[in-house]
DNA sequence: CCTATTTGGGAAACAGTCCTTACTAGAATG
DNA sequence: CATTCTAGTAAGGACTGTTTCCCAAATAGG
């Protein structure tokens, strides 16, 4: 009817929220006296001792043994425990997978990659992705606890597996994720695609740093598109919101034909599929001939067609443009140029970051792996999941938010 | 760089918790026991009766005098107190305004209506709203607290004016609804457009309820549409999120041009303006001789584009249809049925209610209203307002936000 | 009419949280 | 060696919310 009810007031919140003061203080910086805990989060030191004390009681915290040099007495310095464990991050595309132990500081304290030829198939990567996660988890004390998974393929917002689209290339191939690491990690497993991971990334750390509201394209082998909406990744009811390869675009010849068409006709797809010739696209779009740059002005005309549409669904602040050819700054200039004469013209820019679905992923598994921890830290019986997830069921392995 | 630093514990904040419990119980109901109270919030009985004690002492609820009548002792009633003001909830449309106050309970308590001349003017329109504020704010005690408008025109979210937008009509007219309210209305004026209001009113008790991604679609005199995403109206950076009028879709003769232009060819626009002549549409599409069915055809194929397009970028679980001639029965069939055989279908279902922007300005306004209570139940200097916004400076007079 | 029952409310005692203030222990500085 | 500075602790206070028990008042039933 209206609002959630508010929470329950109780002692029992305050020393939670204590608690998460203080971890999060040791998340932050490697180590700390509880003085500089205290000074860090504003809280007494004597509250600081009492949580420091739980914390360790419980295992989450310990004693480095280290001792404060200066001037006077000498403080103990107090770290998060080793055994708290790590998230892993993991990028599955058709050249391989890349994946990555991080550990609650935020620091990568492994990173393994394997090959994948392009014709590997689901099988291969699905038993690549299980190795490597198995080798990880040994190398890391405390385990796994959280694994993000990016893929170059669409995701199923509530089941996390790969799914394919007609007229949209299968890169990865079937995969469900989160089966495949259900040995090798305890808690949650989040899968999405490589594009919305990509677009996190910008919008934390890239060209969209502080802007809540733009549209990322990516522009590669596949094509894809993130709608991020007051300050996070929209991704629909089915995890396909920004899939465009259908989109409805102008095509060489002016026409209306869905935007994959457009590399159809221009003869730009690899064969047998409807995965763009990455290569034969830049080829032909390099130089300063009459040819290179017809291509150039029909592409930039059918991309700039579903920038259109993106503008007037969601109104976005800036569009950021990265992929493997997407982001070449010819191709950049010739979109801005068609764009910049739409109606409802907005600033276009490449991306900015190297390998940003990996970026994006890690932030988000870092988060993951924080709030477990922090949670762990209360004891029992509590409700107020962080990110909204109700608490009931004996909790999704798959889960495909924020 | 990550997730924000949690609260600071502190005794204050468990008071202001069991204040707001106590405040909302008696916002869902219209006068309690103390006892009551506790076994609605599940807090003890001493702690209720010392919350009531500061809230009457700080003049938030008083006693009614009533008494319990049954088996034992004699209990006394509470409730919120009567000063505690109204919202205001106003919708503009062409046709006139609508107004109402709405107090903590949800209780629509005044309504006025003032008819508007289409030739009025933005001068007019400026003060009938005013005028119906200001006699609104004298018949309700304590005041109005706060202000939510639906207007018939995109509004920018960051102002909370209305803005003309080219190929667009502009029903309503240049308005500054914040800068008019200001005199009647002592808190925040949020602006929105009619068709925001009216999806979110389909997404709490409509067509749409339970289902967090869809998309509305208004057809009226004007063109409009609502993204829903993750359970709220995504507006874009400037609040145009969904203005589909220049959206390209197939014409008459099956060529690409913007939405209204297929107005425009079938000849259903007003007289010397960009609005669409509802009549004649109406009666255009009526019936079942060649002509009308064509039309709808057209129509039907023309919507099916744009639906289309939020389909590739928004995968919204459904789609509902409002406005005078969109929810028509026949116009939903035609766009069901032309959209239907598009490669991503999605549910189409009329819209469900009458008057939905009021609805969901109401909801909301409710919503701002209860939230400002809570807020004046703590004494000051308490940072952690309800929806996210800085503190800082002295608090803008028209905000969009949600 | 009187008693048992039932219910709202209040008082007292308790457990727990955080804070302030003061103090102690210990190390470097001069 | 005295001074100075810092980390940590101890004691006491101010509050919160809960439990437990009791009282007052009104009804139901005999």
């Amino acid at each position: 009817m209206s609002s959630p009810p508010p929470p329950r007031p109780s002692l029992e919140m305050l020393r939670a929220l204590t608690d998460e003061n203080v971890l999060r203080a040791l998340m932050d910086r490697p180590r700390l006296t509880r003085a500089e805990i205290s000074a860090h989060t504003g809280i007494s030191k004597p509250t600081i001792s009492d949580s420091v004390a739980r914390l360790s009681a419980a295992g989450l915290v310990v004693d480095t043994g280290e001792r404060t040099a200066g001037r006077g007495r000498a403080g103990s310095y107090y770290c998060l425990a080793p055994r708290l464990g790590a998230a892993l991050v993991a990028s599955i595309t058709p050249h391989g997978v890349v994946a990555e132990a991080v550990d609650a500081h935020g620091r990568v304290v492994e990173q393994v990659r394997a090959g994948l030829g392009r014709t590997a198939g689901a099988d291969l990567a699905a038993r690549t992705l299980a190795a490597v996660a198995g080798r990880l988890r040994t190398r890391v004390p405390g385990g796994l606890r959280t694994a993000v998974v990016s893929a170059a393929d669409p995701v199923d917002r509530t089941t996390g597996r790969l799914v394919r689209l007609p007229d949209a290339p299968f890169l990865v191939g079937d995969l469900d994720p989160a089966a495949v690491l259900a040995s090798s990690v305890t808690g949650p497993v989040l899968v999405d695609n490589d594009v919305n991971w990509a677009a996190r990334a910008e919008h934390h750390a890239g060209r969209a740093q502080g802007v809540d509201d733009f549209v990322y394209v990516h522009l590669g082998e596949g094509l894809g598109c993130a709608v991020v909406h007051d300050g996070a990744v929209r991704r629909g009811r089915h995890g396909l919101a920004g899939e465009i390869a259908h989109l409805h675009t102008a095509g060489p010849d002016g026409t209306a034909m869905p935007l994959t068409e457009v590399f159809a006709a221009l003869g730009l797809r690899r064969p047998a599929s409807t995965a763009i010739d990455v290569a034969a696209l830049e080829s032909a779009v390099a130089g300063d001939d009459e040819r290179a740059r017809r291509v150039r002005t029909v592409l930039a005309r059918a991309i700039s067609g579903v920038l259109a549409a993106a503008v007037s669904l969601a109104d976005p602040e800036m569009i950021v443009v990265g992929g493997a050819w997407g982001s070449r700054p010819r191709m950049i200039a010739a979109i801005g140029d068609h764009f910049g004469h739409s109606p409802r013209p907005v600033r276009v820019a490449a991306a900015g970051l190297t390998a940003p679905e990996l970026t994006g992923a890690r932030t988000r598994a870092l988060e993951e792996l924080r709030s477990l921890v922090v949670r762990s830290a209360r004891p029992a019986g509590d409700r107020t999941p962080s990110k909204g997830r109700a608490p009931s069921s004996p909790a999704p392995r798959a889960i495909g938010d924020r």
